[in-house]
RNA sequence: GGUGGGGUAGCUCAGCUGGUUAGAGCGCAGGACUCAUAAUCCUGAGGUCGGGAGUUCAAGUCUCCCUCCCACUACCA
């Protein structure tokens, strides 16, 4: 059994998510999970919450609770977003964990021992009255070029420029606003990637199956040189930087792993919180000398998180001089944009997780979401955009055939599959079509091209509408009831055919078609070799077998409805 | 500034290594049908492929210049 190591880019823990983070990894790397379940694949789908870092003692800080409690509480919140978009995670875990805490020290140690660790001094700002160092985009100030007066010390959001935080002028605590701010020295452990730059160009190069924006992100590191980076920090919340016999490091006390050392390591550790849960074993996945050299490890991410999992992370991996499993494939999403401009937390604009399921089920969403997912380039949301989608595809497209061929087997045939009739010129075309189809949708999804995966099962399900059309068993009826029966039991046996290749997009509904149509769990593959004889495919149902007609699958969004929630939601301004 | 990605029918987007009349969905117009969620099916109108120059027998597809949008640019994650 061919076995795929799936992980989706971690949310950071700092709240509910959007539908831009929902669309740009989570949501594929689930449906391209479903599919290679369904296709007969061993899969493990890993995901967690991203729990350390500055953001999350701020946001703790200002709940006036402890961090442990502030992400206890928010990673309870995602998870239960997760699970209401019907995310299939195998495992959804927390950075914070025991596991990651333990590897994360492994995984220094391991790089101290090649040589790739060193101590070194470097400058930050550090804020008296907050009592902490400050990362640079926590200082703001007057920008020295267009004083802008907002400027961050990373960048300025009005000139774009790079900025040095001690060249503000005016610089203040981006926390508190003081301006009681000093320079200090402060000792960290460096990475010292700037010696694995050769070996991690090779495995860039002898990479296959990564698409060329994640190769020209990586390569264009390397050709500026891997610079040397700081993997501790002044924090209190994180793991502990400790010596290999368990006590603390003289020095870093008061320190912690930088949350982008360890984030990455969550994915190996979430699976050992997942073995442990599940008792299994996390190293066959995760161990070339233990099992996982024949995994097929597939990483899903926003674009601004390629250069770490094609080059920060694989130096921890390769640097460790041991035999972990690297990426296969990955796949790097753009943004979902909210009527031209970012989504945005602070600002409120946007549909948050949450906030989506309130308003329709999971699999409403989940459609638009993957059928325009940002694939190529930024992809813009828009309520009238949702609106026509779900309208046409979903309830017209899909529901409506369902609704349709159920309810007259209903009426006509006593809600039983018809045995009668012999397939003629309409199943011929039929079965033309999806031999085409089948393999061409298959082959979208293999390729994790969503958007095609998605058109083209649409088109397969209007090609059932057709289909319906050029047999049209309504007017043989009249004359000829055998002759309408082949009609029915062919458009019967489409519809459980459109619930299977519905499941990755939207399970939900595809699992309810497929209740009402009997379809056992067994009977529900997309694997090849189910799918290769499309005319027994057209006949699969048993004949006889009692079929209901499902709810209205779908509900149409109303325009009433699209100006309440543009209102609502500040769309359009 | 640098790097990368975009600018193709009213809208959202496909168009691989250059090759017959540039495609799809939505929307729009007309028609068909009546089993169905006023759904479905058929037909049609609609584009000087951001602008300019060049290479070529031939360019949306290659080269150069210009222009607009977006992302990333390594101590935010």
């Amino acid at each position: 059994m061919a076995r795929t190591l799936i992980t989706s880019a971690l949310p950071y823990i700092n709240g509910v998510k959007h539908l831009g983070n929902l669309a740009g990894s989570m949501l594929p790397a689930d449906v391209y999970a479903r599919f290679k379940r369904l296709s007969g694949d061993e899969v493990l789908l890993i995901c967690a919450t991203d729990e350390h870092g500055t953001p999350a003692e701020l946001a703790a800080q200002t709940a006036g609770i402890s961090v442990q409690a502030y992400c206890d509480e928010q990673h309870e919140i995602q998870r239960k977003a997760g699970e209401g978009f019907n995310l299939s995670f195998d495992w959804f875990g927390r950075s914070s964990s025991p596991q990651n805490a333990k590897l994360t020290q492994y995984f220094a140690l391991k790089l101290e021992e090649a040589g790739l660790i060193e101590e070194r001094t470097s400058k930050q700002v550090y804020s008296i009255d907050d009592g902490r160092f400050l990362p640079d985009r926590y200082v703001e100030g007057t920008c020295p070029h267009c004083e802008y007066e907002k400027a961050r010390g990373d960048q300025c959001d009005s000139c774009g420029r790079l900025l040095d935080p001690v060249e503000l002028k005016s610089p203040y605590s981006a926390v508190s606003g003081t301006t009681n701010l000093e320079v200090r020295e402060t000792r960290h452990l460096f990475l010292l990637q700037s010696k694995k730059q050769d070996e991690i160009r090779n495995w860039v190069n002898a990479s296959e199956d990564w698409p060329s924006l994640a190769k020209s992100i990586a390569l264009k590191w390397l050709d500026e040189g891997l610079q040397d980076r700081a993997i501790t920090r002044d924090l209190s919340w994180g793991v502990p930087v400790l010596n290999a016999d368990g006590s603390a490091r003289p020095g870093f006390e008061n320190k912690v792993f930088y949350v982008w050392f360890d984030a990455p390591i969550e994915y190996i550790a979430a699976t050992e919180e997942w073995a442990i849960a599940n008792d299994d074993d996390w190293k066959r996945w995760w161990r070339t000398d233990e099992g996982a050299d024949d995994v097929s490890y597939v990483q899903f991410m926003g674009k601004d998180n390629v250069a770490f999992h094609t080059v920060s992370f694989p130096v921890t991996i390769l640097g460790s001089n041991e035999p972990w499993k690297t990426v296969d494939k990955l796949k790097a999403f753009n943004w979902v944009t909210w009527y031209g401009g970012k989504f945005s937390t602070s600002q409120k604009r946007g549909v948050f997780m949450d906030q989506a399921l309130d308003l329709l089920p999971a699999d409403y969403w989940r459609w638009y979401l993957i059928s325009n997912s940002p694939e190529g380039s930024d992809a813009g949301f828009t309520w009238e955009g949702f609106q026509a989608a779900i309208n046409s595809d979903l309830a017209n497209v899909l529901g409506n055939f369902v609704n349709r061929i159920t309810k007259y087997c209903v009426s006509k045939f006593d809600g039983e599959v018809p045995a009668a009739g012999e397939p003629g010129d309409a199943e011929a075309w039929m079965i033309d079509e999806l031999q085409t189809r089948l393999p061409t949708l298959r082959r979208y999804y293999e390729q994790m091209e969503f958007r095609k995966a998605a058109a083209e099962t649409r088109a397969i399900w209007a090609a059932g509408n057709e289909y319906l059309t050029k047999a049209e068993p309504w007017v043989k009826y009249k004359s000829d009831v055998d002759a309408a029966a082949i009609g029915v039991r062919t458009g019967l046996n489409l519809a459980a055919l459109f619930g299977i290749i519905a499941q990755p997009i939207i399970p939900e509904t595809a699992k309810t078609i497929l209740d009402a149509l009997g379809v056992p769990e067994s009977n529900r593959s997309m694997n090849t070799g189910d799918m290769d004889d499309v005319a027994a495919l057209l006949d699969a149902l048993p004949h006889g077998l009692k079929v209901s007609a499902p709810p209205v699958l779908f509900s149409k969004i109303e325009d009433s409805q699209v100006e309440l929630w543009t209102e609502q939601f500040g769309g359009g301004d």
